[in-house]
RNA sequence: GCGCCCGUAGCUCAAUUGGAUAGAGUACUUGACUACGAAUCAAGCGGUUAGAGGUUCGAGUCCUCUCGGGCGCGCCA
């Protein structure tokens, strides 16, 4: 438990203590601390009154006028509590124990931030999961940043987290991919032949047929039909997989397991948990079709696992799929998906019911659409035409950094108007810059303090009592809960909130006092070291959601 | 037609999951560099939280309906 934790915990303490001296209820109370949004109702506060209200027969200000005159202020380091409003509690604390914050930021460095408060949990995060058969796109970019985020704050939060990319490598589309390289690679001799009807039209296809062209000639052209088919399936399979490993590593993302799909056909594991299914009565034939009984667990329809010409829908081998992570043995299975996939929650829910596992096991993190604007325009976007924007353009456009923390910002549940001119900006309007500038304002001073013969030293915390400092000792010592209440609500979009906070403390701070004062050296020891737990604390937050806290700018 | 998501300041979005006077950024108006990085700071302006009912001490948040937008509704993946 770090400092903070300690002095809610004490102030939670001390007014249940209260509750029970002032005999309000003969109950058990769970006190919630808040934090209120404006300083002038205190550093904490509890509405712990108006709950009672209804246990206690009276009305809340006369709740509160007991609680307080029962507290033991000293107890819980309370300076002084007021009551305000309908009845809250507000209580002001002594902030000596604040200089604790900044010799915990010290010791824990780069660790800084992580609680247990996932108790060690085991999470499956599952994200991204693009067909191998183009380029990915705005979205995925959007999910690979909202999954990424999320898998690091929980990782912070104490969860064991894995991080997973289901490739979905068997199955319709994939012969689709031969069929479009082979178009292509005819195209490329000069002798067309049609493209199949939902074949793909990416650009990457065509590289992939111009390649094949370079490196082998003709040497396709006379095999047989199927020869060629496998040849051609094989080797998109392998380019288009690591151009997906490669572009996602490139925007910092790094996956912990790549699932094949077709290794479920190969290894039998869709037929063990077909059987599984019927086994437990919930397959039956009909129409030349094995069917899943998913509308007994809230489906609104049945739905086909084997079609009438003996080949699987996409929901089956996914089903096994999801056994096979339960039988891994995770606690919960998150997965991020695009909204276009949102109508396949309640059968993929039904099967885990069906399978015999709980249905809240599985959580899906819906990711919103995003919307591209341009000169304040929307730009048009189709896939078939292959003129989707997509990932690694965005990226060279827009940078790494900017397009992490533009996705990072926002709440995957809101539709996401993404403004291209403002994340290009190299300017004070585009808010990547903002906390990256305040960690390179950090380095530099501290640079300038290395030249000058100032080192940072914790002797003389107790010096750090302005308000501005009070401020930003307090917003780096909410960090780790911080952290864990966007892990909890499965929230990353909450550590860029918090960063954006920590930074603007600062600069707040910074524009108010002076760091470096040769006159008054304590204080600028322990200025110095208030400004290396920011930097420490920002970095360790930017880490999080995959952007870079830059030394120089 | 049915289902899910969304609607908050001119614009882009938050809001500790039911708490106080709904907050940030941006835009706009002022002011601050012979001070450690002005990509910064300080102050101001800006709201019937799409609308109408309801639940209760208390609603942006929960329930019902209406309006508007997005996405789904396949023996496709």
């Amino acid at each position: 438990m770090n400092a903070v934790e300690k002095v809610q915990q004490a102030i939670k303490l001390a007014i249940s203590n209260a509750v029970e001296k002032a005999e309000l209820t003969t109950e058990q109370v769970d006190v919630h601390l808040e934090a209120p949004k404006d300083k002038a109702n205190g550093d904490y506060a509890t509405n712990i009154a108006m709950q009672l209200t209804r246990l206690a027969k009276k009305p809340p200000r006369a709740i509160a006028e007991a609680i307080v005159e029962n507290l033991d202020k000293d107890a819980a380091n309370i300076e002084n509590v007021e009551i305000a409003g309908p009845g809250f509690i507000n209580i002001i604390v002594k902030k000596d124990y604040l200089q604790e914050v900044v010799k915990t930021v010290m010791e824990q460095q780069a660790e800084y931030g992580r609680t247990n408060s996932g108790a060690g949990e085991r999470i499956q995060v599952e994200f991204v999961s693009a067909n191998p058969t183009g380029d990915l796109h705005l979205g995925h970019a959007r999910g690979s940043s909202v999954g990424d985020s999320l898998s690091n704050v929980l990782g912070l939060a104490g969860y064991d987290v894995s991080r997973e990319y289901y490739i979905n490598d068997a199955g319709n589309q994939i012969n689709n991919l031969a069929l479009s390289i082979e178009a292509r690679y005819f195209e490329a001799l000069g002798k067309p032949v049609d493209m199949p009807e939902d074949g793909y039209r990416g650009q990457d296809i065509k590289d992939i047929a111009d390649d094949l062209v370079k490196e082998y000639g003709e040497k396709f052209v006379n095999m047989s039909d199927e020869e060629r088919f496998e040849a051609f399936r094989k080797h998109g399979l392998k380019v288009e997989i690591e151009k997906l490993q490669q572009d996602l590593a490139d925007f910092r993302v790094e996956f912990d397991v790549w699932y094949s799909e077709s290794s479920l056909y190969e290894n039998g594991k869709i037929d063990k948990a077909l059987q599984k299914l019927r086994d437990n009565g919930h397959i039956y034939e009909q129409d030349g079709a094995t069917w899943f009984r998913s509308t007994t667990f809230g489906d609104d329809k049945d739905r086909v696992l084997i079609k009438n010409d003996g080949t699987y829908t996409y929901l089956t081998p996914d089903i096994a799929y999801h056994e096979d992570k339960l039988q891994r043995g995770f606690q919960k299975l998150i997965n991020v998906w695009g909204a276009d996939h949102h109508g396949y929650i309640p059968r993929m829910k039904a099967a885990i019911e069906a399978l015999g596992y709980d249905r809240e096991t599985l959580e899906v993190s819906i990711i919103q659409m995003v919307q591209l604007y341009k000169d304040g325009e929307k730009m048009k976007m189709s896939k078939r035409t292959g003129k989707a924007v997509t990932m690694r353009e965005l990226v060279e456009l827009v940078g790494l950094d900017a397009v992490r923390y533009f996705f990072a910002m926002r709440s995957g549940d809101t539709h996401m108007d993404f403004d291209l001119d403002l994340a290009v900006s190299q300017s004070n309007e585009n808010p990547v810059y903002y906390s990256q500038y305040a960690h390179a304002r950090i380095c530099s001073i501290l640079r300038q303090a290395e030249e000058q013969g100032f080192t940072a030293s914790l002797d003389h915390l107790d010096l750090l009592t302005s308000e501005k400092e009070i401020d930003v000792l307090k917003k780096i010592g909410d960090f780790p809960q911080a952290v864990a209440e966007a892990a909890r609500q499965r929230a990353p979009h909450r550590v860029t909130t918090y960063i954006q906070e920590l930074a603007s403390n600062f600069h707040s701070f910074y524009n108010a006092n002076k760091v470096l004062d040769a006159s008054n050296e304590d204080l600028t020891r322990a200025r110095l070291a208030l400004i290396t737990a920011v930097k420490t604390t920002l970095a360790n937050a930017l880490k999080a959601v995959g952007v870079a806290a830059p030394e120089k700018m």
